[in-house]
DNA sequence: AGCAATTCTCTTTTT
DNA sequence: GAGAATTGCT
């Protein structure tokens, strides 16, 4: 057993990194913790924090001060949360969260800043409408024209948006015939014709909503900061994460007050994961801690990760230094992860000055090795890792893989995965809807039928299960009263429920409904379906209006989400273990990006030359490996983008780690070897 | 043939 | 919502 023993020496080192950061905190000098992966960052921000805290505990109280810990995520901060255990000197959130937190009560500053961005909003509808050569036509018409063309496409509004997601044909044919005949020339072309009507519309929409402010109407007197919608409505007066940001950037900005208050509440500022935080939160601190330097006030802000690990374009990654110059800067190099033959490896993948050493003097024993193979010997190299690391559910093996479509596919849910991508509304621009949708495992942020689902099948095993108290499905008032009989008689109708498909489990469960006098029966279902008809008809029209905002009326129900009824429960089973990250398996799958921050004994990496619409970015990082890149910048760009994710996956190994590369050597076998020493070809 | 219109395809993740 | 690929039109 390795990883065991520390040598005092290592461990007194290991503690003078710490304090060094521990100093700058003292002389209220802004700094970066840099370190690579298993380092141990967040023990250092915890160690951190609870050293500010001691330290300044009674000072920061007299001022009614705070130290402000910024995450990434809300699991993140909920982590430190547990480390640190209830304090009323440190506030523990995302930026989002204290942001809103600092800005919300600023209702006047923002509706102004509100009605600015409308103001924008329109003029560059307007700019677009003016110049855009897809509008020419329109452009054509004179004045009324155009005003008469607007009021009947307003008049047709839901027609138009019914019909929005048809096929071009289908979609003029729903279009009412004057706007067929009388505007011919600007439905010729369907994908025109709708950017132009969006237009106007969002451009009403805009109008209507500055006149409500102005008027003071209800509703229109605060912006709200709504983190469930990824867009932002203007002109429903709500923002959404990108513009919350930016809303705070500009009021901290614009009024000295608003820097005045941050310094005066937050004199300690630590970052969590920066490299993952948007460039302008990292703008937002550098322009406090300008000011607090003007009026002479003290400030310590530290920021803790590592540029290497940006795997979000988002992420300020390496830009950290010039969006906040000065900055002192700590660099841990110990390794508590992984054993010394995957540490020398991740290494050679980061290819930097951050040349990571174990803190353990028994860390040898790992073993990693990159073979090249192709789509088709995947389940076989899988296979044969499970037998060479004895892999069962207490010695798990990981397996990661770039997309989701493949985590789908091999955790045995593909069919799943398909039926919801061809689903009318993750289509076009929807698509970006689907994994979020599909795969998350908040539950609250399924889709509509997912979540439905969800239930569904929660009930249906748990029953058939035996091992759930019946008091988690059921509503408790109504289980308490019943007797033992008819709680008999409820699990026996509830474990009868059958069907291979969706489709046959919903005939059954509802045809029960309908049949049935048990109330308990009735309840459960209800709270499962949760929709108003609760019939079979019914769910399928819940169905088909969540997946379809638009559909040929000619078609039947049945046909169109034909590929969802006819799902097989054991595929949805395989989905529901999925999103709910049910343990006792032997092989998990994860996307290389959901495994970041975790780590694992024995990591397999199905890796290949591409990463989805980026053709050839694995390819890109071994061909350029250990060459002068730096002024190609888009190639250095991309090279910098591969490598991270690279390195990323690489560091979640403990102990074993495989790659299994699944495209064409060529030109870029002698560089894998540098990194991961002989490549075997893997054949069945 | 040549241009216009339509359809297809597309990563990861969080807030 | 952008860019490529395919189909349609003249």
């Amino acid at each position: 057993m390795g990883l065991s023993k520390i040598s005092n020496e290592d461990l007194d080192k290991e503690k003078e990194i710490l304090n060094q950061l521990f100093r700058y905190s003292d002389k209220f000098e802004s700094a970066v913790f840099n370190s690579g992966a298993g380092s141990g960052k967040t023990f250092a921000l915890v160690e951190c924090l609870k050293y500010i805290v001691e330290k300044n505990r009674d000072r920061l109280k007299d001022h009614n001060q705070k130290i402000a810990c910024i995450t990434y995520t809300n699991v993140a901060a909920n982590n430190i949360k547990e480390q640190i255990g209830a304090s009323d000197i440190v506030d523990i959130t995302t930026i989002h969260d204290r942001i809103w937190h600092i800005i919300s009560g600023q209702q006047s500053a923002l509706l102004s800043l509100h009605i600015e961005k409308l103001d924008n909003e329109v003029e560059e509808l307007d700019e677009q409408l003016l110049n855009n050569s897809d509008y020419e036509k329109y452009r054509e018409l004179n004045k009324d024209l155009q005003e008469h063309f607007f009021q009947l496409m307003l008049k047709n509004k839901n027609i138009y948006n019914k019909a929005y997601h048809l096929k071009a044909k289908e979609f003029k044919d729903a279009m009412p015939v004057e706007i067929r005949e009388d505007y011919a020339t600007l439905i010729s072309n369907v994908s025109k014709f709708k950017g132009l009507v969006d237009k106007l519309f969002k451009k009403k929409r805009d109008l209507d909503c500055l006149e409500k402010i102005i008027k003071g109407e209800k509703g229109y007197k605060e912006v709200s900061y709504d983190p469930m919608y990824n867009r932002d409505r203007l002109d429903k007066m709500r923002i959404s994460h990108d513009t919350l940001l930016e809303y705070g950037f500009t009021l901290i900005q614009k009024y000295p007050k608003m820097r005045q208050i941050v310094i005066d509440s937050y004199p300690y500022i630590l970052i969590d994961e920066y490299q993952d935080t948007a460039n302008i939160v990292v703008k937002i601190m550098n322009s406090i801690e300008q000011y607090a330097k003007e009026i002479k006030h003290d400030i310590f802000i530290a920021y803790f990760g590592d540029s290497l690990q940006n795997i979000y374009d988002t992420g300020v990654g390496t830009k950290l230094k010039q969006l906040h110059p000065n900055l002192a800067t700590v660099t841990k190099l110990y390794n508590r992860r992984s054993y010394t033959e995957v540490i020398d490896v991740a290494n050679k993948v980061r290819n930097d000055e951050i040349h990571q050493k174990s803190i353990y003097s028994d860390s040898q024993g790992g073993s990693v090795k990159l073979y090249s193979g192709n789509q088709a010997v995947v389940s076989k190299f899988i296979d044969l890792c499970v037998k060479q690391w004895d892999i069962d559910m207490k010695n798990p093996l990981h397996c990661l893989f770039a997309t989701n479509q493949m985590v789908a596919d091999y955790s045995g849910f593909s069919n799943v995965y398909m039926a919801f991508k061809n689903a009318g509304v993750y289509q076009g621009i929807g698509y970006k809807q689907l994994n979020t949708e599909l795969l998350s495992h908040d539950i609250i942020r399924l889709g509509k039928v997912q979540s439905l689902l969800y239930r569904l099948i929660k009930v249906y095993t748990e029953v058939k299960e035996k091992k759930q108290a019946l008091r988690d499905i059921l509503p408790t008032v109504e289980f308490r009263n019943m007797s033992f009989v008819d709680l008999k008689n409820l699990i026996i109708m509830l474990q009868s429920l059958k069907g291979n498909t969706l489709d046959e489990l919903l005939v059954d469960m509802l045809g029960k409904y309908k049949m049935s006098s048990d109330k308990t029966y009735k309840l459960i279902i209800e709270k499962i379906f949760d929709i108003d008809e609760i019939s079979y008809e019914g769910v399928l029209k819940y169905f088909l209006n969540s997946l379809y905002d638009s559909y040929n009326e000619e078609m039947e129900t049945k046909q169109i989400i034909g590929e969802i009824l006819n799902l097989k429960i054991t595929e949805i089973l395989c989905w529901f273990h999925y999103v709910n990250r049910d343990e006792n398996k032997e092989i998990y799958y994860h996307t290389f990006h959901s495994t970041k921050g975790l780590e694992y004994e024995n990591v397999i990496i199905i890796l290949g030359k591409d990463f989805g619409q980026d053709k050839g970015l694995f390819e890109l990082f071994f061909k350029e490996y250990g060459k002068d890149i730096v002024q190609d910048l888009p190639k250095h760009e991309r090279y910098e983008r591969g490598r991270n994710i690279l390195y990323v996956v690489v560091t979640r190994a403990i102990r074993n780690l495989r790659i299994l590369y699944i495209d064409d050597l060529d030109g870029i076998k002698d560089n894998m070897e540098k990194i991961f020493g002989k490549v075997e070809a893997f054949s069945i």
